[in-house]
DNA sequence: AACGTTTACAACCGCCCCAAT
DNA sequence: TATTGGGGCGGTTGTAAACGT
């Protein structure tokens, strides 16, 4: 007993999109907002899936697209969140203002692939692709979690409950993905190292998480928790008045979290001068992602 | 000019999550 | 507690454009 499926397929329109449908969609989203994507066509006059209406909305024809090639900025801070993310097209898009999941997908494959490949990096696993043949061609009994189980793990099992423990640890594993970012070669995935050094690595990793500024480590505020200065408002967030209306998703809830503090992230990566630059303002005006901090 | 190959990207598919019932 | 349906996501496919021969 399968599903009932989301539209009449019989009845729907498939492939590219005529100027004609765009335009109904875009004057039914104008009139009536995003949202209820299964009765959206009917209601517009579209024989298409509401599936197909939602992708076509939100990689097309949304107004705070920024379309064009992207920079060079651009692409170096793809390559870092995906380091630290995987494949999480969705996230890596929340910190590229303008750009979709699916923009961002189609360009990694076609373009950042390559360009690490040449520079002989596996652009999975971001080590050089040496280490990354030699571990391939080496044992298959790890039986530690590694980094990429961690990355692709489905979202439910970084965190189920909202504890601010939880939330510490899951941040801290996300700042030791981004210390392997910076040391490709660290032992601590490699399995070599003893226990005792393997508790000597976490105790300089949690120091420098607790004094981010002891090093130049790299601070992309992408970690799924909130660091405890924020600790304050988020349990605010949480109250039952001001809790997202889209679910009790905690990446929701902590992704709006993170949103309500957030600075450029091309400023913190040193790719802009100010806090507010150019690439995250969009034609509307609205800094989606670099409010400037609430005073 | 014609043809084959590669590239780029829009669109689709199927699965998963989670709120509502 | 189990079921259902809507929305979201990542992987894959289809195809037009660009390129090479």
């Amino acid at each position: 007993m399968g599903r009932s499926p989301c539209c009449e397929k019989a009845h729907t329109n498939k492939g590219a999109w005529t100027k004609d449908e765009d335009q109904r969609l875009i004057d039914y989203i104008r009139a009536h907002g995003e949202g209820c994507w299964r009765s959206l066509p009917k209601a517009a006059g579209l024989l298409r899936c509401g599936k197909s209406c939602r992708l076509r909305w939100i990689n097309y024809l949304r107004p705070d697209l920024k379309r064009g090639n992207f920079t060079d900025e651009e692409d170096e801070l793809i390559i870092k969140l995906h380091s630290l993310l995987g494949n999480k097209w969705s996230l890596i898009a929340g910190r590229l203002p303008g750009r979709t999941d699916n923009e961002i997908k189609n360009y990694w494959n076609t373009h950042i692939k390559r360009k690490l490949i040449s520079r002989g990096i596996d652009p999975q696993t971001h080590r050089p692709l040496k280490e990354t043949a030699a571990m391939a061609s080496a044992t298959s009994t790890i039986a530690a979690p590694t980094e990429l189980d961690f990355r692709n793990a489905p979202k439910s099992n970084f965190i189920k409950t909202p504890s601010s423990l939880e939330f510490k640890h899951n941040e801290f594993q996300l700042k030791s993905n981004a210390d392997s970012l910076e040391e490709p070669n660290c032992t601590a995935s490699s399995g070599m190292t003893t226990d005792e050094e393997q508790q000597q690595q976490q105790l300089h990793k949690k120091k420098q998480y607790d004094n981010p500024s002891d090093g130049e480590e790299l601070n992309l505020e992408l970690s799924i928790g909130i660091s405890s200065t924020d600790s304050s408002r988020v349990s605010s967030a949480n109250s039952a008045e001001s809790k997202p209306k889209l679910g009790n998703n905690n990446f929701q809830f902590l992704e709006q979290a993170m949103v309500a503090k957030a600075v450029c992230l091309c400023w913190q990566l040193g790719f802009q001068t100010s806090e507010i630059c150019s690439n995250c303002q969009n034609p509307n005006g609205f800094y989606r992602f670099c409010r400037p901090l609430d005073s």
